[in-house]
DNA sequence: GTTCTTGCAAAATATTTGCAAGACG
DNA sequence: CGTCTTGCAAATATTTTGCAAGAAC
């Protein structure tokens, strides 16, 4: 089985054709990706019905989403149980001179204190500056 | 003279009307505001204008930029010479109720170290979550 | 046959630009 | 004048929804 659909199974979401390209997408690409870049590497599926399976991955906690100014948010695979928890983010890195997000996996995003009456759900860490490719041009 | 235009003045941006009544603004909100809220507050600029001048604003570090997933950037006035620095920047808190952000001026982000042939420039912590006002209803 | 899923088209939301008129110096 | 600034309109970009047709069970 691939492991986009086992996924899928694991998370409870119903694994569609449709769901398991996109979510196969996703894990090949490596890097966090936007809709408009998947909806070309796909080509063969509605931006609509990446949307909502991009949304319904987000609701089941496969995929988390970033923002990192560019303009559109960009999705990365969850790794593991504990992925989108506080404790278990990482770092990334937006490029804005090639506006590509890097991770930093093992760059784990340190705590800060809340005020109390605040309830924390998830967290970014967004580093932006200049790439290695870019900064050699 | 009007703190807005003082500001302006010291940072090299000619303050017109138009600008200081932007800047004007962006300081009495004091939280992070988006442009249609500054388009609402302001009513007599028109959007394109208030555009311009934040990106006027950016370009010369007299404000900052924030992605809180809300769909449109928010902007933050700078305080003080190091404001924008990766030292002296303060983490945010997005709440996905309500949509605001929320400044946590005295809580600075913990630094991070990125592999040696990345540039960093600028940081954003974004927490998510539930804000104590959305918390209890 | 009832519910879920999908593609298409269109609405909704936001940013960004072109351009001519007016302000400024 | 010549440059800068502004408002209006329009172009882009992107997300999001409505709906009907088809698939799944």
């Amino acid at each position: 089985m691939k492991e986009a659909e086992e996924i899928l199974q694991r998370k409870g979401v119903k694994p569609t054709p449709n769901r398991i390209i996109v979510l196969d997408a996703l894990i090949k690409t490596e890097h966090p990706t936007n809709i408009s870049e998947l909806e070309s590497i796909i080509k063969t599926i509605d931006k609509s019905s990446i949307f909502r399976a991009l949304n319904l991955f987000l609701e089941y906690g496969i995929v988390h989403g970033l923002e990192d100014g560019s303009g559109s948010p960009k999705y990365e695979v969850c790794k593991g149980k504990e992925c989108c928890s506080i404790a278990d983010m990482h770092v990334h890195f937006y490029c804005e001179e090639c506006h590509s997000t890097f991770c930093f996996p093992s760059t784990h995003i340190p705590k800060v204190e809340v005020p109390a009456e605040f309830t924390p759900r998830s967290v970014n860490y967004m580093i932006k500056g200049i790439c290695p490719e870019c900064k050699n041009k």
